[in-house]
DNA sequence: TATTGTTATACTCTATAACTATA
DNA sequence: TATAGTTATAGAGTATAACAATA
Protein backbone atom coordinates (compact mmCIF):
# COMPACT_ATOMS: atom_id res chain seq x y z
CA UNK A 1 0.00 0.00 0.00
CA UNK A 2 2.77 2.47 1.33
CA UNK A 3 5.19 0.92 -0.69
CA UNK A 4 3.32 1.04 -3.93
CA UNK A 5 2.31 4.68 -2.94
CA UNK A 6 6.02 5.61 -3.20
CA UNK A 7 6.83 3.85 -6.23
CA UNK A 8 4.22 5.36 -8.31
CA UNK A 9 5.81 8.61 -7.77
CA UNK A 10 9.49 6.87 -8.40
CA UNK A 11 8.74 5.43 -11.85
CA UNK A 12 7.86 8.03 -14.30
CA UNK A 13 11.00 9.95 -12.60
CA UNK A 14 13.48 7.01 -13.00
CA UNK A 15 12.16 6.53 -16.60
CA UNK A 16 12.88 10.29 -17.49
CA UNK A 17 16.26 9.87 -15.34
CA UNK A 18 17.44 6.92 -17.55
CA UNK A 19 16.55 8.54 -20.66
CA UNK A 20 17.99 11.51 -20.31
CA UNK A 21 20.99 10.29 -18.99
CA UNK A 22 21.28 7.96 -22.31
CA UNK A 23 20.12 11.13 -24.68
CA UNK A 24 22.60 13.56 -23.00
CA UNK A 25 25.46 11.08 -23.36
CA UNK A 26 24.17 10.13 -27.15
CA UNK A 27 24.17 14.19 -27.46
CA UNK A 28 27.87 15.00 -26.43
CA UNK A 29 29.52 12.27 -28.40
CA UNK A 30 27.53 13.22 -31.56
CA UNK A 31 28.41 16.64 -31.27
CA UNK A 32 31.58 17.37 -33.01
CA UNK A 33 29.60 15.11 -35.69
CA UNK A 34 27.08 17.49 -36.34
CA UNK A 35 24.29 15.78 -36.27
CA UNK A 36 21.68 15.48 -33.01
CA UNK A 37 20.82 12.44 -31.29
CA UNK A 38 17.17 12.64 -32.60
CA UNK A 39 18.53 12.73 -35.95
CA UNK A 40 20.67 9.76 -35.12
CA UNK A 41 17.21 7.82 -34.78
CA UNK A 42 15.68 9.16 -37.70
CA UNK A 43 18.77 7.95 -39.81
CA UNK A 44 18.35 4.69 -37.95
CA UNK A 45 14.81 4.41 -38.51
CA UNK A 46 15.28 4.89 -42.20
CA UNK A 47 18.03 2.38 -42.16
CA UNK A 48 15.93 -0.63 -41.26
CA UNK A 49 13.56 -0.32 -44.38
CA UNK A 50 14.01 1.36 -47.93
CA UNK A 51 11.96 4.40 -47.99
CA UNK A 52 9.25 5.91 -46.05
CA UNK A 53 6.66 8.71 -46.15
CA UNK A 54 7.01 11.80 -43.77
CA UNK A 55 3.97 10.32 -42.03
CA UNK A 56 5.17 6.78 -41.27
CA UNK A 57 8.47 8.44 -40.55
CA UNK A 58 6.73 10.67 -37.56
CA UNK A 59 5.05 7.53 -36.59
CA UNK A 60 7.70 5.42 -35.94
CA UNK A 61 10.13 8.02 -34.07
CA UNK A 62 7.23 9.13 -32.25
CA UNK A 63 7.15 12.73 -33.67
CA UNK A 64 4.63 14.86 -35.50
CA UNK A 65 4.76 15.85 -39.24
CA UNK A 66 5.89 19.11 -38.29
CA UNK A 67 8.57 18.20 -36.44
CA UNK A 68 9.82 15.58 -38.57
CA UNK A 69 9.74 17.98 -41.62
CA UNK A 70 12.04 20.74 -39.88
CA UNK A 71 14.65 17.90 -38.85
CA UNK A 72 14.45 16.12 -42.35
CA UNK A 73 15.46 19.82 -43.71
CA UNK A 74 18.59 20.07 -41.92
CA UNK A 75 19.23 16.13 -42.62
CA UNK A 76 18.65 17.14 -46.65
CA UNK A 77 21.01 20.24 -46.31
CA UNK A 78 23.63 17.93 -44.56
CA UNK A 79 23.27 15.34 -47.61
CA UNK A 80 21.95 12.50 -45.76
CA UNK A 81 18.54 12.05 -46.96
CA UNK A 82 16.63 12.22 -50.02
CA UNK A 83 13.05 13.36 -50.16
CA UNK A 84 11.39 12.11 -53.31
CA UNK A 85 7.54 12.35 -54.98
CA UNK A 86 5.91 8.92 -53.82
CA UNK A 87 5.31 6.58 -57.15
CA UNK A 88 1.70 6.21 -56.28
CA UNK A 89 0.85 8.66 -53.88
CA UNK A 90 1.16 12.32 -55.43
CA UNK A 91 0.14 13.93 -52.06
CA UNK A 92 3.48 12.21 -50.46
CA UNK A 93 7.05 11.81 -50.50
CA UNK A 94 9.31 9.30 -50.06
CA UNK A 95 12.09 9.90 -47.51
CA UNK A 96 15.52 7.24 -48.55
CA UNK A 97 19.33 7.48 -47.04
CA UNK A 98 21.77 8.96 -49.29
CA UNK A 99 25.27 7.18 -49.54
CA UNK A 100 26.28 9.58 -47.85
CA UNK A 101 23.77 8.82 -45.36
CA UNK A 102 24.38 5.61 -44.45
CA UNK A 103 28.55 5.89 -44.56
CA UNK A 104 27.03 9.02 -41.81
CA UNK A 105 25.00 6.29 -40.05
CA UNK A 106 28.45 3.38 -39.79
CA UNK A 107 29.83 6.17 -38.56
CA UNK A 108 27.38 7.79 -36.05
CA UNK A 109 27.06 3.75 -35.43
CA UNK A 110 30.89 3.24 -33.99
CA UNK A 111 30.98 6.49 -31.81
CA UNK A 112 27.92 5.46 -30.13
CA UNK A 113 29.21 1.94 -29.19
CA UNK A 114 31.20 3.04 -25.95
CA UNK A 115 27.32 4.29 -24.85
CA UNK A 116 25.53 1.15 -25.24
CA UNK A 117 28.57 -0.88 -23.90
CA UNK A 118 28.00 1.28 -20.59
CA UNK A 119 24.49 0.53 -20.85
CA UNK A 120 25.06 -3.14 -21.35
CA UNK A 121 27.51 -2.96 -18.68
CA UNK A 122 25.65 -2.40 -15.77
CA UNK A 123 23.08 -5.02 -16.26
CA UNK A 124 23.31 -9.68 -17.63
CA UNK A 125 21.86 -10.32 -20.74
CA UNK A 126 19.05 -11.59 -19.18
CA UNK A 127 18.30 -7.98 -17.63
CA UNK A 128 18.50 -6.59 -20.41
CA UNK A 129 16.08 -8.39 -22.47
CA UNK A 130 13.83 -8.06 -19.36
CA UNK A 131 14.08 -4.21 -19.87
CA UNK A 132 13.71 -4.22 -23.18
CA UNK A 133 10.12 -6.39 -22.80
CA UNK A 134 9.26 -4.36 -20.05
CA UNK A 135 9.91 -0.54 -21.98
CA UNK A 136 7.57 -2.05 -24.59
CA UNK A 137 5.01 -2.85 -22.11
CA UNK A 138 5.05 0.40 -20.72
CA UNK A 139 5.04 2.26 -24.43
CA UNK A 140 2.61 0.20 -25.77
CA UNK A 141 0.13 1.19 -23.42
CA UNK A 142 0.28 4.73 -24.26
CA UNK A 143 -0.15 4.19 -27.61
CA UNK A 144 -3.69 2.20 -26.88
CA UNK A 145 -4.27 5.70 -25.38
CA UNK A 146 -3.35 7.42 -28.19
CA UNK A 147 -5.50 5.30 -30.83
CA UNK A 148 -8.65 6.05 -28.67
CA UNK A 149 -8.86 9.51 -28.75
CA UNK B 1 25.42 -13.63 -30.54
CA UNK B 2 23.11 -12.83 -33.26
CA UNK B 3 20.47 -11.56 -31.08
CA UNK B 4 22.33 -9.85 -29.02
CA UNK B 5 23.17 -7.62 -31.73
CA UNK B 6 19.71 -6.57 -32.54
CA UNK B 7 18.91 -6.22 -29.01
CA UNK B 8 21.80 -3.99 -28.74
CA UNK B 9 20.25 -2.01 -31.11
CA UNK B 10 16.64 -2.01 -30.13
CA UNK B 11 17.13 -1.40 -25.92
CA UNK B 12 18.33 2.45 -26.26
CA UNK B 13 15.24 2.85 -28.87
CA UNK B 14 12.64 0.90 -26.80
CA UNK B 15 14.01 3.45 -24.01
CA UNK B 16 13.46 6.38 -26.02
CA UNK B 17 10.51 5.48 -27.19
CA UNK B 18 8.62 4.96 -23.80
CA UNK B 19 10.07 8.19 -22.47
CA UNK B 20 8.24 9.75 -25.39
CA UNK B 21 5.23 8.25 -24.79
CA UNK B 22 4.85 8.64 -21.20
CA UNK B 23 6.32 12.65 -22.10
CA UNK B 24 3.39 13.46 -24.89
CA UNK B 25 0.65 12.20 -22.55
CA UNK B 26 1.87 14.27 -19.60
CA UNK B 27 2.24 16.99 -21.66
CA UNK B 28 -0.72 16.81 -23.18
CA UNK B 29 -2.62 16.35 -19.92
CA UNK B 30 -0.77 19.55 -18.43
CA UNK B 31 -1.52 21.79 -21.68
CA UNK B 32 -4.69 23.63 -20.13
CA UNK B 33 -3.33 23.66 -16.74
CA UNK B 34 -0.28 26.24 -18.74
CA UNK B 35 2.78 23.87 -16.98
CA UNK B 36 5.10 21.68 -19.23
CA UNK B 37 6.17 18.21 -18.06
CA UNK B 38 9.41 19.40 -17.49
CA UNK B 39 8.25 22.10 -15.48
CA UNK B 40 6.14 19.65 -13.40
CA UNK B 41 9.30 17.35 -12.43
CA UNK B 42 10.84 20.50 -11.57
CA UNK B 43 7.93 21.46 -8.92
CA UNK B 44 7.54 17.40 -7.66
CA UNK B 45 11.53 17.49 -7.35
CA UNK B 46 10.90 20.69 -4.97
CA UNK B 47 8.30 19.36 -3.07
CA UNK B 48 10.48 16.41 -1.79
CA UNK B 49 12.68 18.63 -0.07
CA UNK B 50 12.53 22.13 2.12
CA UNK B 51 14.73 23.98 -0.65
CA UNK B 52 17.70 23.50 -3.03
CA UNK B 53 19.83 25.99 -4.93
CA UNK B 54 19.97 26.04 -8.73
CA UNK B 55 22.97 24.11 -9.16
CA UNK B 56 21.46 21.30 -6.64
CA UNK B 57 18.13 21.54 -8.75
CA UNK B 58 19.76 21.45 -12.01
CA UNK B 59 21.44 17.80 -10.61
CA UNK B 60 18.59 16.63 -9.74
CA UNK B 61 16.69 17.07 -12.59
CA UNK B 62 19.09 16.16 -14.80
CA UNK B 63 19.52 19.12 -16.38
CA UNK B 64 21.86 22.21 -16.36
CA UNK B 65 21.83 25.77 -14.63
CA UNK B 66 20.96 27.63 -17.59
CA UNK B 67 18.28 25.80 -18.52
CA UNK B 68 17.28 25.69 -14.76
CA UNK B 69 17.67 29.77 -14.82
CA UNK B 70 14.87 29.67 -18.08
CA UNK B 71 12.31 27.17 -16.41
CA UNK B 72 12.53 29.44 -13.01
CA UNK B 73 11.99 32.18 -14.27
CA UNK B 74 8.96 30.62 -15.86
CA UNK B 75 7.70 29.00 -12.72
CA UNK B 76 8.67 32.14 -10.67
CA UNK B 77 6.43 34.46 -12.84
CA UNK B 78 3.59 32.01 -12.56
CA UNK B 79 3.95 32.41 -8.78
CA UNK B 80 4.46 29.21 -8.27
CA UNK B 81 8.11 29.33 -6.71
CA UNK B 82 10.40 31.48 -4.64
CA UNK B 83 14.67 32.16 -5.24
CA UNK B 84 15.70 33.46 -2.11
CA UNK B 85 19.06 33.86 -1.43
CA UNK B 86 20.85 31.71 0.53
CA UNK B 87 21.81 31.92 4.06
CA UNK B 88 25.47 30.99 4.30
CA UNK B 89 26.38 30.82 0.94
CA UNK B 90 26.13 34.88 -1.03
CA UNK B 91 27.05 33.24 -4.71
CA UNK B 92 23.56 30.67 -4.37
CA UNK B 93 19.70 31.45 -4.33
CA UNK B 94 17.55 28.77 -2.67
CA UNK B 95 14.60 27.79 -4.36
CA UNK B 96 11.35 26.66 -2.98
CA UNK B 97 8.15 25.90 -3.77
CA UNK B 98 5.33 28.84 -2.77
CA UNK B 99 1.89 27.88 -0.98
CA UNK B 100 0.53 28.57 -4.57
CA UNK B 101 3.12 26.14 -6.02
CA UNK B 102 1.88 23.46 -3.84
CA UNK B 103 -1.71 23.43 -4.40
CA UNK B 104 -0.86 23.66 -8.14
CA UNK B 105 1.17 20.56 -7.79
CA UNK B 106 -1.64 18.58 -6.42
CA UNK B 107 -3.72 19.52 -8.83
CA UNK B 108 -1.33 18.42 -11.26
CA UNK B 109 -0.78 14.88 -9.65
CA UNK B 110 -4.39 14.29 -10.14
CA UNK B 111 -4.38 15.17 -13.47
CA UNK B 112 -1.87 13.16 -14.14
CA UNK B 113 -3.21 10.12 -12.08
CA UNK B 114 -4.55 8.70 -15.22
CA UNK B 115 -1.32 8.40 -16.99
CA UNK B 116 0.15 6.71 -13.83
CA UNK B 117 -3.25 4.11 -14.14
CA UNK B 118 -2.18 3.65 -17.36
CA UNK B 119 1.65 2.81 -16.74
CA UNK B 120 0.52 0.55 -13.94
CA UNK B 121 -2.03 -1.17 -15.11
CA UNK B 122 -0.17 -2.45 -18.09
CA UNK B 123 1.89 -4.69 -15.72
CA UNK B 124 2.15 -6.25 -12.36
CA UNK B 125 3.65 -4.83 -8.83
CA UNK B 126 6.71 -6.99 -9.16
CA UNK B 127 7.73 -5.95 -13.23
CA UNK B 128 6.85 -2.08 -11.67
CA UNK B 129 9.31 -3.01 -9.05
CA UNK B 130 11.66 -4.90 -11.22
CA UNK B 131 11.59 -2.06 -13.77
CA UNK B 132 12.15 0.56 -11.61
CA UNK B 133 15.57 -0.99 -10.12
CA UNK B 134 16.57 -1.72 -13.98
CA UNK B 135 16.19 1.79 -14.91
CA UNK B 136 18.26 3.23 -11.71
CA UNK B 137 21.04 0.88 -13.20
CA UNK B 138 20.70 2.73 -16.28
CA UNK B 139 20.92 5.98 -15.01
CA UNK B 140 23.92 4.91 -12.51
CA UNK B 141 26.15 3.42 -15.45
CA UNK B 142 25.75 7.14 -17.27
CA UNK B 143 26.26 8.81 -14.33
CA UNK B 144 29.70 6.85 -13.52
CA UNK B 145 30.89 8.08 -17.22
CA UNK B 146 30.20 11.34 -16.10
CA UNK B 147 31.72 12.04 -13.11
CA UNK B 148 35.09 10.53 -14.64
CA UNK B 149 35.28 13.56 -16.72
C1' DT C 1 -14.44 13.98 -46.49
C1' DA C 2 -10.02 12.48 -44.97
C1' DT C 3 -5.15 12.58 -45.55
C1' DT C 4 -0.10 14.20 -46.84
C1' DG C 5 2.65 17.62 -46.54
C1' DT C 6 3.79 22.68 -46.15
C1' DT C 7 4.02 27.01 -43.96
C1' DA C 8 3.88 30.31 -40.28
C1' DT C 9 4.37 30.97 -35.72
C1' DA C 10 5.46 30.61 -30.92
C1' DC C 11 7.23 28.39 -27.01
C1' DT C 12 10.33 25.52 -24.34
C1' DC C 13 14.41 23.29 -23.51
C1' DT C 14 19.29 22.96 -24.43
C1' DA C 15 23.89 24.58 -24.29
C1' DT C 16 28.08 27.41 -24.70
C1' DA C 17 30.72 31.29 -23.49
C1' DA C 18 31.68 35.49 -21.20
C1' DC C 19 30.76 37.75 -17.13
C1' DT C 20 30.07 39.23 -11.92
C1' DA C 21 30.30 38.17 -7.34
C1' DT C 22 31.66 35.27 -3.85
C1' DA C 23 34.03 31.11 -1.62
C1' DT D 1 41.32 29.16 -8.26
C1' DA D 2 36.88 27.31 -8.16
C1' DT D 3 31.98 27.89 -7.82
C1' DA D 4 26.88 29.98 -8.20
C1' DG D 5 24.37 32.35 -10.89
C1' DT D 6 23.31 35.62 -14.87
C1' DT D 7 23.14 37.07 -19.49
C1' DA D 8 23.30 36.79 -24.44
C1' DT D 9 22.73 34.04 -28.03
C1' DA D 10 21.81 30.31 -31.09
C1' DG D 11 19.79 26.13 -32.30
C1' DA D 12 16.72 22.24 -32.09
C1' DG D 13 12.49 19.94 -31.07
C1' DT D 14 7.47 20.55 -30.18
C1' DA D 15 3.01 21.69 -31.52
C1' DT D 16 -1.12 24.08 -33.44
C1' DA D 17 -3.67 25.98 -37.05
C1' DA D 18 -4.58 27.27 -41.71
C1' DC D 19 -3.77 25.87 -46.21
C1' DA D 20 -3.20 23.35 -50.99
C1' DA D 21 -3.23 19.24 -53.40
C1' DT D 22 -4.68 14.73 -53.68
C1' DA D 23 -7.06 10.29 -52.22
Amino acid sequence: MHESKELERQLPLALRAAYMALHRSTEAAFAKHGVTADQFVLLLTLSKVRALTQRELADRISSDPSTVRAMLVLLEKSGYIDRDSHPTDARAKTVSLTVAGRRKLRTLWNVGQPIRDELYGAMTPEEAELLLSLLRKVARSFQQERSLS
